[in-house]
DNA sequence: CTCGAATCATTCGAGCTGTAACGAAGTTCG
DNA sequence: CGAACTTCGTTACAGCTCGAATGATTCGAG
């Protein structure tokens, strides 16, 4: 949550500076076209009809909380609820056409001045390498 | 959420990872002392009594919240609520003897083994240099 | 084929988070 | 002084998230 006490002060504080500027473009994206972010999670996901579970794998969370997200698309008309070939069990979750089209709004609106764009390819190449060092070890 | 389209592919992700790691060692330290990781949030910045609104600030989040936070550690006997000398308004939060034996033990499992100490200094360096960069642009 | 284990989605309970609105207390200014 | 504004903490409400438990269905071992 904050310092964490171990790796030089700040790098902590600005880890979680970088996600929160991420976090604040999509949500700001999400709201312009009516959509909280989890609910423009779900629809980003949704190039294709997706199971629950395959859904909540994308979303990089549990299915109780799908179920939640999905119920509020479904809700509004931008998702349905269809019975999966071959598995009974299952529901395969797609977008209405009123939830495609919207879907190509939040596109829009995400590709409109997304943020880490003013960084030189050098630096973002930099930045990777170091990122991706530091989780693995 | 995810990708943002704009960054070369991955760097997104990689910041989100990395956030991750850290979130995920901030709450193993609180479930370790039986806090969960807000409540932690909230008593690793009570090094002093603080009202409730200058916690909010260094918890980074909004006042119900502390108000929230407060309510449960005040119930197990963590914090107390003390009225503000010149200001009826305003409370001190302060940690009790208990609250405070609980800091001490939870300082000393956030220095057990935090992450991102695998990376040399100098990529620490590095890394805080293009996220200051990348963050002011 | 049948019974037990695994998987699917859901529900329930708890906690976290924010916005809006509130009453109480302080501050400012005519 | 007294009215208007601000600030303090709280409450109400809505949404997000997870773990555990549940019922339905599928799969696999014998």
């Amino acid at each position: 949550m904050t310092t964490g006490e171990g790796e030089l002060p700040g790098l902590t504080a600005l880890l979680y500076a970088a996600t929160a500027r991420l976090d604040a473009h999509f949500a700001a994206c999400a709201g312009a076209v009516g959509l909280t972010a989890s609910q423009a999670n779900a629809v980003h996901e949704l190039a294709e009809p997706l199971g629950m579970r395959e859904l909540g794998r994308r979303m990089c969370c549990e299915p109780p909380n799908v179920t939640f997200v999905v119920d509020r698309l479904e809700e509004r008309g931008l998702v349905e609820r269809r019975p999966h070939p071959g598995d009974r069990r299952a529901k395969l979750i797609a977008l209405t056409a009123t939830g495609a089209e919207l879907r190509e709004r939040l596109f829009a609106a995400l590709a409109c001045d997304p943020p880490l764009t003013g960084l030189p390819d050098a630096d973002r190449r930099a930045l990777r390498v170091l990122l991706d060092r530091a989780l693995h070890t």
